[in-house]
RNA sequence: GGCGGUGUAGCUCAGCGGCAGAGCAGGGGUCUCAUAAGCCCCGUGUCGGAGGUUCAAUUCCUCCCACCGCCA
């Protein structure tokens, strides 16, 4: 029952910063940890940097920096960055740690030793961006294709895997084991890459061009190409051979990476282990890109978000939250402000921090008088059985790392609570004293619902399923196996909790918020006991006002209060829809001289778009339009 | 050039032989516990284009177009 758990994410490459493909591999990785954890599993968490290479060793030459210093730096970048949008990884592991080289030379020699690997020589045109040879064919005006930069032609000795042995092996073992690579997209990818020959893999650089890296332990001529050094971080950090957390916890590797390190672990990793004599990983889990303004997210195109600044001005939860609500595992999508301005309001605030903050409103408020709590009734176990479907949909996607469908599940669940807040209406039993056991019982439906969310939500909104915990008084640790709903037969203690997920007001909202917030302030003023202020006649002279003669009349369709009708200002024709429809038929209107707003900003009313309003007065039930006691011609102006 | 993927409502996408769906946005209504939130109602869109198979195609096949990925 408790199974052990092994999730690596990629050790990140320290030659620049952390950005939003970094943060989002990341913080996948943290939620799929703290799910399994919560499940009761023994999870361990491995996350770090790729420290070796020629890129490294170059940007250090920019920097005026040792290697060594330029990578302490941007490790500790990495490092700290994964402490503030709180990652719970078990491990940091630097390939520049004794305890990584150790592991690297142990596996080098032994290959070495079974005749895995040979010395071959090796000719053609280099580029030291990629850190890789180029084809002739693959050149492009003698340049890089991937940086435009020319190449150098390099002929040199190396050391060679024999990585092409073991493609059948690769082939069957992929056909053995259909869940290695997922998505399914990738595996494919795969098995097109193996129907052509596989090459034999160089594994080490000379030192004449390049020192940062570490030493064959055969031959002191060369260092270890940064690949070979790199994967083998994943078995480096539980201190293979012999250590008990390599014995426990390597059956069960799952490795997290994105796209654009599909061939180094689909391939390259295997073959390695299978050579090593050591088991493949579980699963290779990929997931895509970020496109941020229509360009690609890379390590090296500049064209990032900075990670840190998004999460400082919307909080790590709802950061979290976006990225894995809004990217499809195993595809690309796109970054937009907007987008994630909108899954806050619409998801965190609307319906998750909203709920939050009425149940603990009516639970905080309504305290005596709960010690009855009548018996559960449809409507409640309606929620108790959501909970389970919810809960069972979220396992399902998150053994898939399917994240946009567990939080989909789980927001199914949100959306039946709001409902059943509406159709018990706690407020109205808690004015009937003889309804008093329903509303105990409403209320610990609620409380039972607030804890449950408090346990679900905790692997994906840490700091928000804390608070919600405190706030249904839960101080013990979450366990999934206590989300289970139905348990609850007294109303707790319940602090008010609001204000968890704050809406983002921009201008464009505020707006659209203001014109709806001045309908009932409008209503207000038409009755007479609440006049509206005094305004200045300049006020008024800002309402264009004209005679418009109704020159055509109809109802519009599937609306019951809504008529389309065209109006003639003189020397212009306009649509304008008026909610009459109840108090006058189409004809009645036709020929009649009114008075509309003339430049009232256009409305969209039912596909129709609205260019002006008609004048009218209502008290109760009545409406009457206003019409010209003498005629005017259209178009005449109104003061 | 080879292999593969994608193209469905304003936006993001699900469906993948049997009357075109969800979320968001937008519109209407309604409640008042709540973060002007919630809840209810409202979508005829050439399902990229053209052919074909079928009683029936968004769904299968062929070709074409556009974009993307892997490989060369």
């Amino acid at each position: 029952m408790s199974a052990p758990f092994y999730l690596t994410t990629p050790i990140y490459y320290v030659n620049a910063a952390p950005h939003l493909g970094h943060a989002y591999t990341t913080i996948v990785a943290d939620a799929m940890a703290r799910y399994r954890r919560l499940a009761g599993d023994r999870v361990w968490l491995l996350t770090g940097t790729d420290e070796h290479g020629d890129k490294i060793a170059q940007a250090a030459t920019r920097a005026g920096l040792p290697p060594q210093a330029l990578a302490d730096r941007n490790s500790s970048a990495f490092r700290e960055t994964w402490r503030r949008l709180g990652i719970t990884n078990d491990d940091y592991i630097r390939t520049t740690e004794p305890r990584h080289a150790r592991v690297v030379q142990a596996v080098l020699q032994g290959l070495r030793d079974a005749g895995e690997i040979y010395l071959g020589k090796y000719g053609g045109h280099y580029c030291f961006g990629c850190e890789r040879f180029y084809t002739e064919k693959e050149i492009v005006d003698g340049r890089c294709p991937d940086h435009q930069t020319p190449l150098t032609w390099i002929e040199e000795e190396n050391y060679f895997f024999r990585m092409s042995k073991y493609q059948g092996w690769l082939i069957e073992y992929l056909e053995a084991h259909p869940d290695l690579i997922r998505p399914e997209r990738y595996r494919n990818e795969i098995l097109g890459f193996l129907r052509e020959p596989l090459q034999d893999l160089s594994i080490s650089r000379p030192r004449s061009r390049l020192e940062w890296g570490i030493p064959l332990p055969f031959d002191e001529r060369f260092v270890t190409y940064v690949w070979f050094d790199a994967l083998l971080n994943y078995v480096s950090a539980l201190g293979w051979p012999d250590d008990e957390r390599f014995r426990t916890f390597w059956p069960h590797a799952q490795h997290l990476i994105a796209k654009d390190i599909l061939k180094p672990h689909a391939i390259y990793w295997p073959c390695m282990l299978k050579a090593a004599g050591l088991d493949v990983f579980r699963r290779l889990n990929v997931h895509g890109y970020w496109n941020v303004g229509g360009g690609k997210m890379s390590k090296s195109v500049g064209n990032v978000v900075e990670a840190l600044a998004l999460t400082d001005k919307y909080g790590n939860d709802a950061f979290r939250y976006f990225v894995m609500r809004e990217m499809t595992f195993g595809l690309d999508a796109d970054f937009t402000e907007e987008a994630f301005v909108g899954r806050l309001n619409a998801d965190l605030a609307n319906d998750l921090g909203n709920l939050v903050s009425r149940a603990t409103t009516l639970l905080a408020g309504a305290r005596d008088g709960e010690a009855t709590v009548g018996p559960p009734e449809e409507e409640d176990t309606a929620v108790h059985r959501a909970a389970v479907t919810a809960r069972a949909a979220a396992d399902e996607a998150m053994a898939d790392f399917a994240f946009q469908r567990a939080l989909a599940a789980i927001w199914e669940f949100i959306g039946a609570v709001n409902r059943y807040v509406d159709a018990t209406q706690p407020w109205a039993l808690a004015r009937d004293p003889a309804r008093r056991p329903r509303l105990g019982r409403v209320l610990c439906t609620l409380a039972d619902a607030l804890g449950w969310l408090g346990i679900v939500l905790d692997p994906f909104l840490p700091e928000a399923a804390g608070r919600i915990r405190a706030a249904v008084g839960v101080t013990a640790p979450p366990r999934l196996a206590d989300a289970v709903m139905g348990r609850l037969d007294r109303v707790p203690a319940v602090a008010r909790l609001s204000g968890l997920f704050p809406r983002i007001e921009d201008a464009a909202r505020t707006a659209g918020k203001a014109a709806r917030a001045a309908r009932p302030a409008r209503a207000a003023a038409d009755t007479p006991d609440a006049p509206a202020a005094p305004i200045a006649i300049e006020d008024f002279q800002r309402v264009d006002l004209r005679v418009a003669e109704v020159l055509a009349a109809e109802a519009v369709p599937k609306s019951r209060k809504l008529l389309r009708l065209t109006v003639s200002l003189g020397d212009e024709q306009r649509t304008v829809v008026a909610g009459i429809a109840e108090h006058y038929a189409p004809a009645d209107l036709v020929g009649k001289k009114v008075v509309v707003v003339a430049n009232l900003q256009p409305a969209t009313l039912m596909g129709i778009t609205s260019q002006g309003m008609i004048l009218a007065g209502s008290a109760d039930t009545k409406t009457a339009v206003l019409a010209l006691d003498r005629d005017l011609p259209a178009g005449a102006k109104v003061r």
